[in-house]
DNA sequence: ACCTGAACACCGTTCAAGT
DNA sequence: ACCTGAACACCGTTCAAGT
């Protein structure tokens, strides 16, 4: 007979900030950000919108907690004692593919980046992949974070196509000539690649540096 | 005496599209994103909020045409025989401080062009500096797309942080180590220009192509 | 500690109707 | 051609009060 355990009945199953990121993140994967309100939200986890700021003080600061998730969520280099360069290639795709993960991903990560709000995480990583090329710790940080505002740029309008693609909404891609515009999109990941491609590029030749290994 | 000129007598000072993208602008300038509202714009313009249904289908489609005005203010390069490099920065930076021009102006214009609308100016401008390197145009529209998400990501992060200085709001710096983020934010413009001579000396390692005129 | 209920001050957008 | 007036269906947030 279902009867109460040893000690205090628990009322209600109660919520934690942690469950509130989680149904917010349903939200974002099956109905995307603009249906992510407080009322949409809210009504997910059987609650009223009001309850929501006893987690949180505000919405900027749930979606600051949800971009965080999100990027948490990238995946971590299997082995450690690659070349440098295939360890940042590796962290940026890893990247794009935690963003791409959740409808509206990148635009949530990027607007929480550019407020200084969370999704910290990402810029350490491909920072410290970078320092293991044997550069000092500021440009290290300086070109992550270069790095890292092209990923998530790149991404997000990626993603705005892929999502206007399967709703049949037509977009131009983003070419010179509107001319040269009418033929299939080539693709998508050799643009990304490019760019990471070109980053390195550029990496090595600022700084021959060490192979792989060793401290110069 | 005021009397009313040749033909039919103007009854009320209309507004054409233009005057609304002005004024939207000015609010931009003044107030920043949030304030943006059709509400506040129609009172700017002595109209109700709806009359400016008239102009633009709606809001997205107004914040649009606002970016590409921002984009369209970018200074433009006074001599064209310089090398591509250079042309290249020159494009960078002047695009930089086109977007600081309005608040919240890095935002509308990365909105804009991550949904596909406006701001193609930009990137087309870009790649035609980069095509003078040599490099063929397929490889200079994709770089140019790169740079471009470097520049506008850069400078998003870069106007909040300013913005937020401004209200006198603390705003840790983009460090790894949250040791080292008690020291003063070393300086804006040094990230940037690291950034672009980053992504110059991956394009310049990828091809040596000629010094800077004639086709290879 | 966690949530309800009700309210406040807004939004973007539509649409018939006016001039 | 350009705009009004009124409405619709929402928003994020606050706050006293409940358990």
């Amino acid at each position: 007979m279902t009867v109460k355990s040893e000690r205090s009945e628990p009322r209600a199953p109660r919520r934690s900030s942690g469950d509130v990121v989680v149904a917010a993140l349903g939200i974002l994967d099956r109905q995307g950000l603009p249906d992510l309100t407080m009322r949409n939200l809210a009504e997910s986890l059987g609650v009223q919108a009001s309850a929501l700021y006893w987690h949180f003080p505000n919405k900027q600061t749930l979606l600051a907690a949800v971009a965080d998730e999100i990027v948490s969520r990238t995946r971590t280099r299997p082995v450690a004692a690659d070349d440098w360069r295939d360890a940042v290639h590796f962290d940026a795709m890893a990247l794009h593919d935690a963003l791409l993960a959740f409808k509206d991903g990148a635009e949530v990560v990027s607007s929480a980046l550019a407020l200084g709000l969370g999704a910290r995480e990402a810029g350490r990583r491909l920072a410290a992949s970078i320092e293991r090329g044997g550069f000092d710790r500021m440009i290290a940080e300086r070109s992550a974070e270069a790095l890292l505002h092209f990923v998530i740029g790149q991404t997000w309008h990626e993603q705005q196509r892929l999502q206007a693609d399967s709703l049949g909404v037509v977009v131009e891609p983003f070419a010179t000539d509107p001319a040269e515009a009418s033929g299939a999109t080539p693709e998508g990941p050799a643009v990304f690649e490019l760019g990471v491609d070109l980053f390195l590029a550029g990496l090595d030749a600022r700084e021959p540096a060490a192979p792989s290994r060793g401290a110069r």
